[in-house]
DNA sequence: GTGTATGCAAAGCTTTTGCATAGGT
DNA sequence: ACCTATGCAAAAGCTTTGCATACAC
């Protein structure tokens, strides 16, 4: 990636704004309206390239996939409302790291997702 | 499902000696051992039936995709070891469970996952 | 003007589904 | 004999890739 595209700063515009891990197919209906010829070969070739980089990491949700969010954040785990499907991203660590793991592992790293009902839907 | 067939048997067994979380890839090839005309769509048409009525849940891996493993074990998680690739299962919960969410949010069900390298892999 | 990134379409994978039939009951 | 579960092949997602061309530099 040498050139600054329209299409590669619209799908940065769609993470500034939209701060929270997104699919691939949010990315593409939100870039499109900055840019409409947006594709979605694109969109995939910008994700790995930004990915490769360290400017976004994967995020596994366990229904839909892969999502995409923004590095550099905080260690944080992630919440998935299972009413409106949308991500969080939760800050801190709940997770007693030491005693995770019997003897003998070496964790390196970890994940925690959260599954349940978001404060909105809640309301709702 | 409502006939026993050898099929169902394979797929049955290969859990029964294989008791970790397994790609559908696995399944199929240990399946095959035992009924070498097992297809890939009765794998599939099985595991969904197994997974819906409870016998199976599934387990995602960050880098495979969707695992199955047996249910009605103790509240466990999992370690994926990047060296050798094999999930693990891991008694045991140490997420503080209440302090995982802020306020407002309800959280029904977690996961954790954890990668590092396996006690094998340390040893090798 | 040069060469990279894009759009489009085709191809790869994984998973699902339609349909004829083998085989469990 | 009946009718479910299977195998095969086609189809349906999702993601990647080849190729001509637009466009950033």
């Amino acid at each position: 990636m040498k050139r600054i595209t329209s299409q590669r700063r619209a799908i940065e515009a769609v993470f500034a704004k939209h701060d929270r891990p997104l699919t691939v197919e949010e990315i593409l209906n939100y870039g499109r309206k900055s840019v409409p010829s947006l594709n979605i070969a694109t969109v995939y070739r910008t994700l790995k390239i930004l990915t490769d980089n360290g400017s976004l990491v994967k995020v596994f949700h366990p229904s839909f996939g892969t999502l995409y969010e923004r590095s550099g954040k905080d260690h944080h785990h992630h919440f998935f409302c299972r009413e409106c499907n949308r991500a969080y991203e939760l800050p801190g660590c709940a997770l007693k790291v030491d005693d995770a793991a019997p003897d003998g592992f070496v964790v390196e790293d970890h994940e925690v997702f959260l599954l349940g009902k978001c404060p909105k839907c809640i309301a709702a």
